[in-house]
DNA sequence: ATGAAAGCGCTAACAA
DNA sequence: TTGTTAGCGCTTTCAT
């Protein structure tokens, strides 16, 4: 039961750890003789190395921290099952830590993940609107990529979609249509992302000579389950839209299925956002803009990657290609 | 922007490590007095402990892995964020280890989890009949319990949601409004989970004085997406079911997406399992089968931490209780 | 109430 | 090609 350490295995085969331990990590400074003897010898006792100690005289974890909003969230845990993949390809281990929308928790989990020592943290932030940890983070000076959201004022490496062309192919789908009277529904907040969409939808207006009125928009968080309010406001308003953006599939849904409880249709074209039917199939039609591949999550780690490794050039901002589905 | 620590904090004091130490474990060994400067330097300096050094030294890195086959799974990455909140108030950190439903994965998984030295490990197994790594685990000396599946003929800790009970409700809810044909579609492997729902189907049969005849019995892959192929098999059948009951719901909405797709409508009535409506409101009617509250998650990290404190009782075996609900 | 010293298991620089 | 030596930063035991 007792753990074997390098000792055991040098012991065994009358050398020293050294050795063993290069063998283990494939240098190649020892004759192959020695190498298989040390490699059949680890296999026979069942040798697991132990990270903690290596980690600590190396300086290295090999680990990175995904810190996330919501780990529940099906566009995120996707995009969290697509690093662990990228990072264990790569050799690293990924920690996932959840800040559930919360400014604070968000401090901690970077705490967390320092006292842990991480090699580098790929975080999307709470926006809130009481701030970011940017500073904090930078202080640290482990290496960080935003990935899903971003600071527009402050200069970092990101990888997010792109949502100002998203809000503009939400809405030109609309007006195409002749729907010219949308609610848009952001998320609460100072989420950029939302600001975003709504800079497009504005846009998509102006090209056609309209404007998009300001106060044609309301917001909800964008975790869902505000069904009840957003109708409730959907219904005491003056103007009535003849069709809706809103921010998140998941807001939509949950908006329908208010609707469709109190027994009244809502029977307003409406598009949303992140294209939830393409990986997880559902009985209903609906149109939604989302990214066009899964790259976002490799291009993201790879930054970071290259950022652990020592490169310095200037900040990264990608965006990601959305498109309009319809299913 | 070089890290502070223990030795930093020592200095400015003129006092030793150990001091500091002991004040910033809050041993109550130290005088008020000292306790109040040692914190107040350590604040002012920006101390963050290192507990990769910890660990080494005390033989304890305050991690749990959670080994599961899919994370992006509407039910797992639920249980994941609950547990992960659970293990953060009892001051433990969580990585999260995807296996993909693979079983050499999985192996791997437990290795690195190993290599990282966590305290405990919660795993949901691999079914795929190709074996299991219970004993592997037992022979690392790290405690681990089994959550939302166990194996029938290995005796460990478990928590898991009551399935016989789960097919018996379900199975019960169609034959009292006059379905007695129904399809179960299980899922593949070696799954005790949809063994056991079929079990608790072919009971509420019994219990009618009807057999759940053996053939009305077909399988696919848990994490969905095989809509096309199950929709074959229905139609090519030569016993037409009047009913469904489905492993989850997350196949049930895949294959009802198949139908409505194809421009047919599938119109049995359908009931599968996980309520997945009860995490995320989705706008169609829909009955399913699941767990009454969010136990589980708790339950089961409290029986890992009573392992990982050395409680040595019998295996224990919890099941959650579940209920079906009409959406 | 505080200090001194040992050492967790490994890696890395340098010797031989 | 292999061995020797010296820590990584902390916790822990024992001494004072």
């Amino acid at each position: 039961m007792k753990r074997v350490k390098l000792k055991d295995i040098a012991a065994e085969l009358n050398v020293t750890v050294s050795t063993v331990s290069h063998v283990l990590n494939g240098h190649d400074d020892i004759s192959e003789s020695m190498k298989k003897k040390v490699k059949e010898t680890a296999q026979r006792l069942g040798y697991i190395s132990d990270d903690v100690a290596g980690s600590l005289r190396s300086g290295k974890t090999k680990t990175v921290a995904l810190i996330v909003p919501d780990i529940a969230n099906q566009l995120l845990s996707r995009q969290i099952r697509l690093v662990e993949e990228e990072a264990r390809r790569a050799g690293y281990t990924a920690v996932i830590l959840n800040t559930n929308e919360s400014f604070p928790a968000e401090r901690e989990a970077i705490e967390a993940a320092c006292r842990k020592r991480v090699d580098g943290i790929m975080l999307c932030p709470v926006q809130s609107g009481e701030g970011n940890h940017i500073e904090y983070l930078r202080k640290t000076g482990i290496p960080f990529v935003l990935f899903s959201r971003f600071f527009r004022d402050i200069d970092t490496d990101y990888v997010c979609s792109d949502d100002i062309k998203g809000g503009y192919l939400a809405a030109s789908h609309l007006l195409e249509r002749g729907f010219d009277e949308t609610l848009y529904i952001g998320a609460y907040g100072s989420l950029e992302c939302s600001q975003d969409r709504y800079l497009g939808i504005c846009r998509a207006y102006e090209e056609r000579g309209l404007r998009f009125p300001e106060d044609r928009v309301i917001s909800a968080d964008p975790r869902g389950g505000q069904g009840e309010k957003l109708a409730a406001q959907i219904e005491g308003r003056n103007i009535t839209p003849d069709s809706l953006i809103v921010f998140s599939d998941l807001m939509a849904f949950d908006l329908c299925y208010v609707f469709l409880k109190e027994g009244k249709a809502l029977d307003l074209p409406i598009v949303s956002f992140d294209i939830t039917h393409s990986y997880m199939r559902l009985p209903f039609h609906h149109t939604s803009v989302g990214m066009t591949d899964d790259s976002l999550a490799p291009k993201a780690f790879a930054l970071l990657l290259s950022r652990m490794k020592g490169f310095t050039g200037p900040s990264e901002h990608i965006l990601i290609d959305v498109s309009l589905r319809r299913f």
